[in-house]
RNA sequence: GAGACCGUGGCAGAGAGGAAAUGCUGCAGCCUGCAAAGCUGUGAUGCGUCGGUUCGAAUCCGACCGGUCUCUCCA
């Protein structure tokens, strides 16, 4: 049975899809005005391991994430660059693709821009239009009006009346109630923006994602996801248009992820522990982040160091130094393992990808004992570990390329392979001596040598 | 101020009424020419504190202490 943590009620639930082996799942994606970040890939990884668990497990998941590529951050972007807001978005969406395949997140099933989608967009205001819960203001903006919901606050569990204190009232104010927000805004002439029935502009960012999903998914669907500081306002906001607007329940099911901490600090750029995605695959292995992002929890926060990284490493280290040795392309799959059970278990809990991995550690040691007892079921379990491996999106990678790769970009491989041959050589001579120089110099290049007894290996010392 | 969450061995991190997973680290042993890797053993009589419920609590309830997040466009 799968039970999966509902935000809306706060507990684990068993998971009952709409339609019986089928998932749709939508999950608010990137505002594209710069290179994806360490939150987001938090983010991207949560839902990545998720989706393809749902698949292994057997589901038919159906995956939308959109792109936000019309909004304030971006146009101010595309002001400060002089360039096209276009210009601006296809960069930083092409850069995100590349992030997200260096990480081995896969691409959604669809990918909805909101440009894209602005007749749905206008026509889903035109709804909230005709019901008068929404108004136009004397500028053109149109926005929801909160009171007509009463509902409003059940996700993030606020109280309506509590919200009044605490909302910013702005000069000038266009709105009826300050707790109101935008379904549109209205755009200066020569600025970025679309006729509507209300006049020239761009939608507000909340109802890109109603309008988005509901158009992939239909008015109800079974999941909608995305990070646990969305919750309030975005997704309580979603809430009340989608369900004001088609009368239907919206998501079933709401799942956030936990932030990602720097050196027990919110990542930000003002206290300069903020990270791009591709500042930190410079310095490390995208393999060695992906590990990090889900050796935690997915609700849990996570917090990112050097010290968190060097766990990741000696990890992956583990399974990869078990791996190294086994044949498993002949090997038969093993059916009805108890590791293959247990991290399904672990799995159908809420996604409990750090049970899961106690489950593959289990497999690394059994692993090696069986390699010289039974080297056939050590095989076998080898293939089962990748495979579960894979469910995670970690273990793919040729165990001696894991081992040897990320080293430093001057290290001579014709080299280490030569030192190590003649050590070889003065081992088979019994020179102890002249064996471990050779060994001091390879470690001086960064280079551990592993003896066994079919000849001698090596990996880069990260 | 309001709401939500969290506090488990040296570190990381599961467990949510009935033997405290797992990884790293430490120590001991085996293996090895020596290492590395691997294997075996060992490590919280205890799960922030104090009470309560219970035959039984890390798990439920209460108070307190400590920490984090959210509070109108941040994943």
């Amino acid at each position: 049975m799968l039970v999966i943590h509902n935000s809306l009620t706060q507990r684990k639930e068993e998971f009952r899809p709409l339609e019986a082996g089928k998932v749709s799942i939508y999950v608010c994606g990137l505002t594209v005005y710069d290179y994806v970040h360490l939150g987001h890939a938090r983010m991207l990884v949560a839902f990545d391991v998720i989706v393809r668990y749902l698949r292994a497990r057997g589901f038919e998941v159906n995956y939308i994430r959109n792109i936000t590529d019309v909004d304030d951050k971006i146009l101010n972007r595309a002001t400060e660059n002089e360039e096209w807001y276009g210009d601006v978005t296809e960069r930083f969406i092409a850069a995100m693709h590349e992030d997200e395949r260096a990480l081995a997140i896969l691409p959604p099933d669809q990918e909805p821009r909101a440009t894209e989608h602005i007749d749905e967009i206008v026509a889903m205001i035109e709804v909230l239009m005709d019901k008068d819960l929404a108004y136009r203001a004397d500028n053109g903006d149109v926005y929801f009006s909160v009171m007509q919901y009463p509902d409003y606050g059940k996700l993030s569990k606020k109280k309506l009346d509590e919200l009044l204190d605490g909302a910013r009232v702005e000069v000038g104010e266009l709105k009826r109630d300050p707790r109101d927000f935008a379904l549109w805004k209205a755009s200066p002439d020569d600025g970025v923006g679309w006729d509507s029935p209300w006049g020239y502009g761009r939608p507000g960012w909340h109802i890109e994602c109603s309008a988005m999903s509901t158009c992939a998914l239909g008015d109800n669907f079974d999941i909608h996801g995305g990070g646990s500081d969305l919750m309030f306002p975005h997704h309580e906001n979603e809430i009340a248009q989608s369900e004001a607007a088609t009368e239907k329940p919206f998501a079933n099911m709401w799942m956030h992820n936990g932030p990602l901490r720097v050196d027990d600090e919110k990542m930000s750029k003002s206290l300069g522990n903020f990270f791009t995605v591709r500042e930190v695959l410079q310095n490390y292995d995208a393999e060695v982040v992906r590990h990090l992002l889900i050796a935690s929890h997915y609700r849990s926060p996570i917090n990112y160091s050097e010290q968190s990284l060097k766990q990741s490493i000696k990890a992956l280290e583990r399974f990869y130094q078990c791996l190294k040795d086994l044949s498993l392309s002949d090997a038969k799959w093993l059916t009805n393992s108890r590791f293959e059970k247990a991290f399904f278990a672990a799995m159908d809990d809420d996604f409990n990808t750090p049970k899961a991995f106690g489950v593959l550690y289990d497999m690394v040691s059994e692993i090696n004992r069986q390699k010289a007892a039974n080297p056939d079921l050590a095989n076998q379990l080898g293939r089962l570990m990748v495979k579960l491996g894979g469910i995670l999106g970690l273990l793919q990678s040729s165990p001696s390329d894991f081992l040897q790769r990320g080293g430093s970009a001057e290290l001579d491989v014709a080299k280490v392979e030569d030192l190590i041959a003649q050590r070889e050589r003065a081992r088979q001579d019994r020179d102890w001596h002249r064996a471990d120089e050779i060994r001091a110099q390879l470690a001086a290049m960064k280079v551990v040598v592993e003896d066994a007894v079919g000849g001698s290996s090596w990996r880069i010392e990260r």
